[in-house]
DNA sequence: GTGAAAGCGCTAACAG
DNA sequence: CTGTTAGCGCTTTCAC
């Protein structure tokens, strides 16, 4: 691009050393003080800079992660992707490796020979591209996805636990009638929360009748909507635990609208703990995910699945029940 | 990686063809029909995918951008910064063209020699990258920021016809005592929706007090802290031009606790058009920043750039007044 | 420890 | 139109 590119050669020629001492100086091989701090000069001034592609292709590596996003309508608008994206670039920055973004949308354009390895997020539809990355052998990490038996690193949540707990906490303050707004069903997190939900109801031997669980796409929009179905109910509940903040964000706004006062005719738990649904007088009683966690341990499996080929590993980190405002004895 | 990694040969081979002719059919030189058919059935059958560093050295493309996003806290709580890595994401999915996010945090890793260029979104404290940038030559473009007669490719928003009109909108309907809730002071977009709104108001011969003029870092935090000053005052306003739509939703959350109806006894419009804070019944008046249209036209220029060398664009894009329920006559 | 030289996979003259 | 060939900038044997 440049005219006047500077190369390893230009190093090696003002260092008066030869291009391989200079490789070595930077892949911080042993040698002689007195080259090593030759080199070093001779780089300093003249701003020298390895091109990574040219290290790649004579078998270094790149520094470069792949981050891979599936590119849903509103994914943007995910808390959940939002903090995934932030603390993968933040875990990576301080390891001074590069992050490549992939949302797909229409396309499937991810050219993985631009990175070292690839985090995959799960969250609908990318199933093809999980395939196609795994057949590429490149190194994988999955986040938020259990794949069972499959031979792939992965760092999950206990998402059934989460949902276990909540509903627990709920009944422990005296509720029976429960309901649940659930996230899309097609999203494993989603239908992990539903049986551990169920799971609780079950071994406190409440019965859960079909309308007490609704199904949302996670927005506030289809939030209400179902809200609306479970308070034209005869026998309404008295508490709800929901798929995310945003969601219960909503109970809390209809809660306002329709004069139910929070928590002492209705209690709410939320999941994610988004510092976003924090406003108001009332703080959301909710579940936390550990969002950093999950980005430093995919970025640590990923760097040591670049060193070396190593077994997969799966890691599954617990969730925390946040305990504020929402919920009360009934 | 690989033990079995197809190249270019084992393609040439599985065609009967030179590996030359498998590098025009991959960069859509004419070829003989024949040989096309061949080529393509061979990369087919081997699922080659040509290696993009390698072609790099040989002097192609990556076809992979970087974006440039300054990574204080709360960037990621930012509307204006997501929307534009939304928008960008798109427009390069579009275009099969990779996206080499990079948010800076304390490290500056960030390695140009993976990307064929450079958008850089201008927030507060990105100045030192951006000289960096320059001085490497790669292909750039600043994303709203006026950089004056540099020679630097750019794309910006009229920040100032958007304060200018927005305050001339509340003008119009009989407001006189109008305050701005500006964001932060260092940043460019700040400064001249401010400007817009002064000259607005000295052209109607409206006199500014200076606590009319409040500053925020664009949270609903100092909004808050600012609108207690603002309604302490003994002549608060009748209107208030907002740096955000976030800010906005604060002065809307602010008016019903404290019982003050709107628009019927206060006006407010925003900046964004931020979909998020559409909710509720009263639906926001405000200025809508192009944001689709400045990734796109980025994206436009920097393939310019990248084609071949050209003298800088400077793209300045208009704001949209949208006018729904927050501002009345007074 | 260090240098010479081979070669990573691909593109781009150059000849035919 | 196609094949041959010379690198692109770097890492990595392999001798010394």
């Amino acid at each position: 691009m440049s005219p006047l590119k500077i190369t390893i050669k230009d190093v090696a020629k003002k260092a008066g050393v030869s291009i391989a001492t200079v490789s070595r100086y930077i892949n911080n091989s042993p040698l002689k003080e007195e080259n090593r701090t030759r080199v070093q000069k001779a780089i300093k001034e003249l701003n020298y800079q390895p091109l990574v592609y040219a290290r790649r292709l004579a078998g270094g590596k790149l520094d470069s992660f792949g981050l891979v996003i599936p590119g849903y309508e509103g994914i943007f608008y995910s808390f959940y992707a939002l903090e995934l994206i932030r603390e993968v670039a933040a875990a990576l920055d301080e390891k001074v490796i590069d992050l490549h973004l992939h949302v797909f949308w229409s396309k499937d354009s991810f050219k993985t020979s631009l990175v070292d390895g690839v985090i995959v997020a799960d969250i609908i539809g990318n199933e093809k591209q999980f395939k196609r990355l795994v057949k590429e052998e490149i190194p994988l990490v999955v986040v938020n996805r259990d794949l069972g038996d499959q031979e792939v690193n992965s760092v999950s949540v206990n998402n059934f636990k989460g949902g276990y707990e909540a509903t627990e906490f709920l009944i422990h303050h005296g509720h029976k009638k429960i309901a649940h707004l659930s996230g899309d069903n097609r999203v494993q997190c989603s239908q992990h929360r539903l049986e551990g939900y169920k799971s609780a109801m079950k071994k406190a031997g409440i019965d859960v009748p079909n309308s007490y669980v609704q199904f949302t796409n996670f927005s506030r929009k289809e939030a209400r909507e179902k809200l609306g179905v479970l308070f034209s109910l005869k026998n309404p509940p008295t508490a709800v635990f929901c798929c995310s903040d945003e969601v219960a964000s909503e109970v809390l706004s209809f809660a306002e609208e329709k004069r139910i006062e929070i928590p002492k005719e209705l209690s709410v738990i939320g999941f994610d703990d988004n510092p976003h649904c924090l406003y108001g007088n009332l703080m959301l009683t909710t579940v936390r995910q550990p969002l950093r966690e999950m980005a430093q341990e995919a970025v640590r499996i990923l760097k040591e699945n670049i060193k070396e080929k190593r077994p997969p590993q799966k890691v599954v980190l617990d969730t925390e029940l946040i305990i504020r405002d929402t919920v009360s004895f009934i």
